[in-house]
DNA sequence: AAGAATTAATGTGTATGCTTATTATTGTCG
DNA sequence: CGACAATAATAAGCATACACATTAATTCTT
């Protein structure tokens, strides 16, 4: 008899169900039509404007064909676009949009408030023990995911 | 600018990643071919024979329209049997087959094994630490879940 | 008991999230 | 320099995971 409560994987999948819940109700809440996925896409373009659908991938530890649709449904909705890279023409160059970059500021507020709802039952002593070991977990287990973060020195192109 | 490693949300969907991908590691290399999802359904079936697909569906915290799918490839695999509730048309009984009993029975090692595999950078008092922690969450929000954790009172139907 | 509301399952559609295979391009090594 | 390995993206396919609508059956209400 196994009781699933018992394994950490199914209370890991439920916290994840729950997480994705609370994210799409409070930006859905504000007027917002985004998934987490597509959030840390235009956050990452953001903070990398110009990087490569492969390193994307990586930056949020995601498989790169997974990100290739995400980044096809964000450019249908004109918030990201979409280049060949003069370098390699293999890549593809990706940046916000002007409209992409207002939609990612108009909507940080309620992600951040996502946080602040899945969190709320713990008190603060017990938030950052609950953080700090998710992210020993993570950091030591990183390798054994199908796509692991892979972090960048810093490959910013200007446009 | 958003860090997404700041974002509970984002930590907690790369450790379901990271947990995903150690079961599915851990249960191929000893031979099996099943999903995460595929696991907590055979488990439940077993811990309840006879129950509906909405029941089961509460039971692991899934939404029905999923679970209908993960039965029917069960199914297709023999693994699983459906039929006609003979006390209300509309829903469907379910159990595991003898074959289906069997590859939980042989599988179930596997699964436990990833359980350690995930959490074996912690120490004994940090993995308590943890679990409490990740229960409390999910306790705390169950509600808000689109597919909340059902729990009942045990409706085993015999045959 | 008739009509209304509810419920179980399924069909349809969208979006992840991954695998393997394919194509185009680049780098590398003999 | 030219074969060849490696890489970026995409295509095709499978399995979640959910929303919404539909159908069939049951239950509730009056």
């Amino acid at each position: 008899m196994t009781n699933l409560d018992d394994l950490p994987g199914h209370l890991i999948r439920r916290l994840q169900q729950i997480a994705v819940s609370a994210f799409m109700a409070e930006t859905g809440a504000a007027g917002f039509e985004l998934t987490p996925v597509q959030f840390a896409v235009l956050a990452q373009l953001s903070n990398h404007p110009g990087i490569d659908q492969a390193t994307l991938a990586g930056l949020i530890a995601y498989d790169r064909v997974t990100i290739g649709g995400v980044i096809s449904r964000l450019e249908a909705r004109g918030l990201a676009a979409r280049r060949v890279s003069p370098s390699d023409r293999r890549a593809r160059i990706l940046k916000l949009t002007e409209e992409g970059a207002r939609y990612l500021e108009a909507v940080r507020p309620s992600v951040f408030a996502t946080q602040d709802v899945i969190l709320k039952e713990l008190s603060p002593d017990e938030r950052e023990t609950f953080l700090a070991l998710l992210r020993k977990l993570i950091d030591a287990n990183n390798e054994l995911s199908r796509a692991p973060l892979r972090r960048v020195v810093d490959e910013t192109v200007s446009d």
